[in-house]
RNA sequence: CGAGGUGUAGCGCAGCUUGGUAGCGCGCUUGCUUUGGGAGCAAGAUGUCGCAGGUUCAAAUCCUGUCACCUCGACCA
């Protein structure tokens, strides 16, 4: 009967993924649309889940040296043009602004869709000596980028991200800072999100517009399709030449720094719930939880409970767990159902009965599990817990990657959702007809690189298998 | 940008074919009884029927136009 009244509520993953997302997102109160297609409200518990994610992200970025400014959200059109590849592949999709007030500007501006022009303008005027580098500048802000589809968290039309643009005396230092920036994300995906990722470089049809190279964290979702969920770019010297970036090294030449770029948007909690969530709703990982713990009264009128629920929430609080208390008048039942769709990792259940025998019950959000537990250790008990919640789900989203991460050899096979890891000879066209054939791009060029083999395509030899998926 | 769908109370929808008093469920408010998996009873409040024209004595309903959102494709984080 219970079970019946949820599934009106969230579609079954298993009949339609998409409109099971959709839903969760809704019924969770993590967003909300807006009149503006692409443009969504971020409501307080999805912002509390991302204050979350920038909180641990902030927090390594300034541990290794990086520091926090704020640039215009617009760009004049001239100074986007600067960089010819970056202006081809952004052009596309930004939005222009073309009047102030009634007055029709001498020079359109866009929304930026990505700052790095901004950037390098800026480090055109502060960088003249090597004295003035290395620059760690990162951005916490939105873009806009004016997409044709769009879904709430994973693609829309406002991106809420941080972008880092940094700044180097030699390209082996830029490339340290790419690969160190793409370690802290896959880092932040494991640690907090419980998500296992797969890291490599994009081939270079792949690659972000005006990079030399892109390096990629690939996460699978519930559905075998590869969400791309975070990128660090390093550009070489080529921003630097056409924005004329340049400085004097200590040989007394003047000469081009090397530059990076890096961003993780909000996609990552979109990912999140594609990850972790099932057919009740939202699993949160306890690290990333705004409220790990939920206090709910039962029978909450009869003498007592309330007391007791009161001060296992004051011990919880005080032990630094984040910790919820539920006194409405809503029933049990409902106040059950609404905090598993929220995806709060543990709920504590505490009535007469629990009293008169000294327990409670805590039931975990990612099993079911139900444990009576005495009143007087769920203080000690709890972080252990929340703990074991944390690394069962990533051991479940592991076991789901590695258990449909296949070896192909043949086109053919690559016909099942999941990441297929096949031969590419390195050529494009192979690229484009194994995307034709099997709906699949390539994800990434892993950094471990497999046995040697013969393209999939052509039959040429290939240095690595490397990862395809259908991607979101 | 292509294909499909939907706009009626906060949410989900019926009503439209065949024009004639604005409806239902949930939610919300108040009170009482309840409380171990989305409680019950009673009394209430809430609507420019997406927008603009047109036809008509009369339009949520018919016609024309338009806007928005959702889904699926193609494109991209």
């Amino acid at each position: 009967m219970d079970n019946k009244k949820k599934v009106e509520q969230i579609t079954d993953m298993e009949v339609d993924f998409a409109q099971w997302y959709t839903d969760v997102v809704k019924k969770a109160e993590l967003i909300d649309y807006t009149s503006a297609k692409g443009f969504i409200i971020m409501r307080p518990y999805c912002y509390a889940i991302w204050e979350r994610i920038v909180g641990k992200l902030d927090g390594d970025f300034k541990a290794t040296g990086h520091e926090n400014v704020l640039l215009p959200p617009l760009i004049p059109e001239s100074l986007l043009q600067k960089e010819k590849d970056h202006v081809v592949g952004f052009a596309p999709e930004v939005a222009w602004v073309t009047h102030g007030g009634s007055e029709e500007l001498a020079e359109r501006m866009c929304f930026r869709p990505t700052s790095e022009v901004l950037f390098c303008e800026h480090y055109a005027h502060i960088v003249q000596s090597w004295r003035d580098l290395p620059k760690l500048y990162n951005q916490w802000c939105t873009v806009v980028r004016w997409e044709k589809t769009t879904r709430p968290l994973l693609r829309g039309r406002e991106l809420v991200w941080q972008e880092g643009h940094t700044l180097h005396a030699t390209p082996e230092e830029a490339m340290v800072e790419t690969l160190r920036m793409l370690d802290i994300y896959a880092d932040m995906y494991e640690s907090l999100l419980a998500m296992p990722v797969v890291k490599g470089v994009k081939t270079q049809s792949e690659k972000f517009a005006g990079a030399v190279n892109t390096y990629t964290i690939e996460c699978m979702m519930h559905d075998g399709r590869a969400l791309q969920s975070a990128t660090t770019h390093y550009f070489g010297d080529g921003f630097a030449k056409a924005f004329e970036i340049a400085f004097t090294d200590k040989d007394n030449k003047l000469k081009n720094p090397h530059q990076t770029s890096w961003g993780l948007t909000t996609r990552s909690i979109g990912g999140m719930i594609m990850t972790h969530g099932d057919n009740s709703g939202l699993v949160l990982p306890p690290r990333v939880a705004p409220t790990q713990v939920v206090i709910v009264p039962v029978a909450q009128q009869k003498p007592g409970v309330l007391d007791a629920c009161d001060k296992l929430f004051t011990e919880l609080k005080a032990a630094g767990v984040r910790v919820k208390m539920d006194a409405s008048d809503q029933s049990p039942g409902w106040k059950f159902a609404e905090y598993e769709m929220k995806g709060i990792p543990v709920r504590v259940e505490l009535g007469p009965r629990d009293l008169e025998s000294g327990q409670c019950v805590l039931a975990r959000r990612d099993s079911g599990e139900k444990m009576t537990v005495e009143l007087a250790d769920v203080v000690s008990k709890l972080p252990q817990l929340l703990e074991d919640i944390q690394q069962a789900l990533f051991d479940k989203a592991k076991q789901n990657l590695e258990s449909r991460t296949y070896d192909a050899d043949k086109l053919e096979e690559m016909n099942q959702p999941g990441f297929y890891r096949a031969h590419w000879c390195g050529d494009e066209a192979c690229e484009d007809k194994v995307t034709e054939v099997t709906g699949m791009k390539s994800r990434c060029i892993p950094f471990e690189h497999t046995e040697p083999g013969h393209c999939v395509v052509c039959g040429k030899p290939s240095p690595t298998r490397i990862f395809w998926a259908q991607q979101y």
